[in-house]
RNA sequence: CGCGGGAUGGAGCAGUCUGGUAGCUCGUCGGGCUCAUAACCCGAAGGCCGUUGGUUCAAAUCCAACUCCCGCAA
């Protein structure tokens, strides 16, 4: 049997995993990796690239590196003329336009880290988290013009973790995507495939998380609230606030039976309690801007000034 | 050369501007108090102040280079 001719969108290392399962799969043969170009990173601001185009290159896949494939005119006619039956999108972070997404003969489909149609979007990991929902889950869905509103081939439920955070959760998804889309192209190959349509009414979506939204703003959130942030924003944005006009990343917390009011900064037997809209919180671990992490604790021996929350910079509003 | 903070007994910090005895909060060890304690009181140990060079009668402190750590940003 011939081959099915793949094309693969994705650029961070979430993408990876499922690309490595295409790349090895024996109806599969992967004709171009797509991904966003090299961007500075890191201190210092060194170009680097895309972790699915390291992958990419170490198998020596065809690679294909632009801002927009959309305008990419002699990629899309060089697909047109060699033709092209598959394409798979994985975190790409950009959209696919007419010309591509009627390319292919199977179709363009897009795996997606929710139960469509809840949390269309950049974030859907993070977003549930936020929520503190109990059940997430991987989507994949036959791609059309509108953001993530195709019909749904195939769809598998996952268990949210007590205190899983973004990593954690992200990592497991990770791999349940290379899985999902094993499993969705068994599907294909056999043709069982089934389209269900997206029930519009229970749209949500889960726009790109912005460092903003790591602010945690204890004065007025629950216990919960705070608590379902700091997991979803782990590690990525990572929350913090500002104690004394200095920037302090919350690594982690604690409920703490304290009387503080909310917003209140207490030094309690040497833990650091913030008082939130229902209770109060020990910040166990933090870091203060140029500092290393470490325990309330420490950062309490060595503390002159008073402790008291301050806002964030204009410039962070 | 993207912007910025930092390196001081085991931990977290002050002292650096304005050179001149190594300081604070803890921890550790010993003793005391106590029914008892992570509480309180008394005492002790433990530092080539990141590295190298320079200035000086004298450097944690001023100057230069280097190494390592971190926040922002992406």
């Amino acid at each position: 049997m011939r081959k099915l001719r793949t094309v693969f969108f994705g650029t961070p290392d979430f993408a990876v995993a499922a690309l490595e399962m295409l790349a090895h799969h024996p109806a599969i043969e992967v004709v171009a990796v797509v991904s966003m170009p090299d961007r500075p990173a890191g201190r210092g601001q060194e170009l680097k690239s895309p972790e699915v185009i390291q992958y990419a290159r170490l198998l020596k896949l065809p690679i294909v590196q632009t801002v927009n494939i959309n305008k990419e005119s002699d990629v899309l006619k060089s697909w047109e003329e060699s033709g092209v039956d598959l394409m798979i999108v994985l975190a790409f972070a950009q959209f696919l336009g007419e010309r591509l997404l009627k390319l292919p003969s199977r179709g363009c489909f897009n795996i997606h880290t929710s139960l469509l149609p809840k949390y269309r979007g950049a974030a859907p990991i993070q977003y549930a988290l936020w929520n503190g929902d109990q059940e997430t889950g991987v989507t994949i869905q036959r791609m059309v013009k509108k953001m993530d509103a195709g019909d749904v081939v195939h769809a598998k439920p996952i268990v949210v973790t007590k205190n899983e955070t973004g990593g954690q959760l992200t990592t497991r998804l990770k791999f349940q995507a290379a899985l999902s889309c094993n499993d969705f192209i068994e599907d294909l190959l056999a043709n069982k495939i089934v389209a269900r349509p997206q029930d519009e009414s229970k749209v949500s979506f889960a726009p790109t998380l912005k460092k903003a939204d790591g602010f945690l703003d204890f004065a007025n959130q629950t216990v919960k609230q705070i608590t379902c942030r700091l997991h979803a924003m782990d590690p990525w944005p990572g929350t913090y606030c500002f104690l004394g006009g200095k920037r302090l990343k919350v690594l982690n917390t604690e409920p703490f039976q304290a009387s503080a009011k909310p917003g209140e900064v207490k030094n309690h037997m040497n833990a650091l309690i913030v008082g939130c809209l229902d209770g109060a919180l020990r910040l166990c671990v933090i870091q203060l801007e140029g500092k290393k992490s470490g325990s309330d604790t420490e950062l309490l021996n060595g503390w002159r000034g008073d402790l008291v929350l301050s806002a964030p910079p204009k410039e962070e509003v």
